[in-house]
RNA sequence: GGUUCCGUCGUCUAGUGGUCCAGGACGUCUGGUUCUCAUCCAGAAAAUCGCGGGUUCGACUCCCGCCGGAAUCACCA
């Protein structure tokens, strides 16, 4: 197998969304499946849009992700500085090379006389292409001999049917018409990234260029460019769009298109991130649903990666999540999953040992879909809930029982559950006298232990009641029934 | 408008001429697991394969036309 050399080329105008991480996590794992090499770069030519901070952002949503690379910022390489605009002389330099040859030019156009033809020639119904209206060469020689920054440089195009070939789309072509003398070096001295990408993709020595397939409608001026630069001709994979949940357009900020650092923050697992946008738009043909990022990279390849873009779907990721909390737990134990669970504990959690804090986990890690949920899941381990009469007097299973049978009901668990010493306090002899209750007092499950639970928790659903009282403790868990026993006491007067 | 791409259950998809009256997953619904919720298990509903023509003994699969959707047409990437 070719070993791959990709790349991720974003521009630091933001965060990286949901919609274009996918064209980080392709390369990624072609190269890694290759066992060549997946490179970052940073194309900051756009100083218009440039944000500070946003490459700081990227740079930590690939480490989060997992999306290692082998050159690029802060680890270096080879063929760096992999941040394009302190590659402006290489750039120049390419430019100035295709000028001496004749295939590009200097261009004194003033904008606003570009703007004038484009308007005209719209108006004229005619497709605008700024070939048309190239300066006669006379013009343009001088200028072209001594060019300084402050000039554009065009490509002098070579229109003609063009046909390549797409690893995911398969065999394209375009005619001449859409190809033009597209801007290689801006007015500012910084190339635009028609021409940047194709140098740095060059002098880095990629052979796949995976990138959305919005670019591949530019294909045929590329390919031009890599004629006349005398370029080898790099693998293209067009990725096909993530779509937005309504509508038919791509996933884009406007359409609400979070973060991945948001998805991060939601408690959204970076496995179960990787394994749903994997595998949106690219399946390996089995029906194996939960990949780990090694198994990922082992079941990838180009050709079962779908050609038409794929609707997002948030449910679906919660899926992906909530299969991967439980996967993580089989697999590595509450301990080392405890560790992921920090940050979203509640207030109410902060001052309990993490030993308790993790058997709380133990029993309601199941019922999770995001981290984020823990909270509120958890709350009534950790500070007494309020007494809401009307959850048990309403409940439907104990509406039917008078006041004076609650209290009796739960005078007896007490004094039952009273009877277990400290150190019998678990899961096991909690069943069994459970299930001894359920024998003294004649009631149905669904009557003592709905009772019993909400009395212990007041919320609309908890983990199985010996598991609830063993993990709140003896001494938390006869406190509480008692209370409530006193509080339907009070209230029947 | 020009150019280009795409089109299988609500959604993500399997399917490369017969094994497909189309398989899996999410979601939905039903039932089961000593309360609840979740998990898990079992099951159900759900696609005239965008439409119309060919080619073929036979087409979701090949060809043509149409329709629908999208992308692109910047000194943005």
């Amino acid at each position: 197998m070719q070993k791959a050399i990709s790349r991720f080329a974003p521009s630091p105008t933001g965060y990286i969304h949901i919609g274009n991480i996918r064209s980080a996590i392709y390369p990624y794992l072609l190269a890694k499946k290759t066992g060549g090499k997946f490179i970052l770069r940073i194309e900051d030519t756009d100083q218009a849009r440039f944000v500070s901070g946003a490459t700081d952002l990227i740079l930590e949503t690939l480490k989060w992700l997992g999306l290692d690379w082998d050159e690029g910022p802060e680890v270096g390489g080879e063929h760096g500085p992999y941040f394009q605009s302190q590659r402006k002389e290489l750039y120049q330099k390419y430019a100035l090379a295709l000028m001496k040859k004749g295939r590009a030019y200097a261009d004194p156009t003033p904008s606003e006389k570009i703007d004038e033809y484009r308007k005209s020639d719209n108006e004229k119904k005619i497709p605008f292409l700024y070939r048309n209206h190239r300066p006669s060469d006379s013009e343009l020689e001088k200028l072209s001999k001594n060019w300084t920054e402050g000039t554009p440089i065009r490509f002098r195009s070579d229109p003609k049917p063009r046909s390549w070939h797409d690893e995911v789309m398969g065999d394209l072509s375009a005619g001449p018409e859409v190809q033009d003398d597209i801007i290689l070096i801006k007015k500012d001295g910084l190339p635009t990234y028609n021409f940047a990408h194709i140098i740095d993709d060059f002098e880095m020595k990629v052979t796949h260029v995976m990138r959305g397939v919005e670019y591949l409608s530019s294909t045929p001026n590329y390919l031009a460019l890599y004629e006349a630069l005398d370029f080898p001709i790099p693998k293209f994979v067009s990725l096909p769009h993530i779509l937005a949940p309504t509508g038919n357009k791509k996933l884009g900020k406007r359409d609400g298109a979070k973060s991945v650092t948001e998805y991060r923050a939601d408690g959204v697992l970076p496995e179960a991130l990787l394994n749903y946008l994997a595998c949106l738009g690219w399946n390996d043909g089995t029906e194996k649903e939960i990949y780990s990022k090694a198994e990922l990279i082992d079941a990838f390849s180009l050709d079962r990666v779908q050609n038409s873009g794929a609707r997002f779907d948030e449910v679906k990721i919660s899926w992906y999540n909530g299969q991967w909390i439980r996967k993580l737990v089989a697999e590595e134990g509450i301990d080392a999953f405890y560790p992921r669970t920090l940050e979203f504990w509640g207030e109410e959690a902060k001052n309990f040992p993490d030993e308790y804090k993790k058997k709380v986990l133990g029993i309601i890690f199941d019922r999770l879909k995001v981290l984020s949920d823990l909270r509120e899941m958890t709350a009534y381990f950790f500070v007494a809930p309020a007494i809401n009469l009307d959850l048990v007097l309403g409940n439907k299973f104990l509406k039917k029982l008078s006041e004076t049978e609650l209290a009796s009901l739960l005078e007896l668990s007490v004094s039952e559950l009273e009877k277990i010493p400290e150190e019998n306090w678990n899961a096991e002899t909690l069943q069994n006298t459970l299930n001894s209750l359920l024998e003294k007092s004649g009631k149905k499950p669904a009557e003592l232990f709905s009772l019993i639970r909400l009395a212990l928790s007041f919320a609309p659903f908890s983990p199985a009641l010996n598991l609830t009282l063993e993990v709140l403790g003896r001494e938390t868990s006869l406190a509480r029934l008692r209370a409530v026993k006193i509080a339907i006491l009070s209230d029947q007067q």
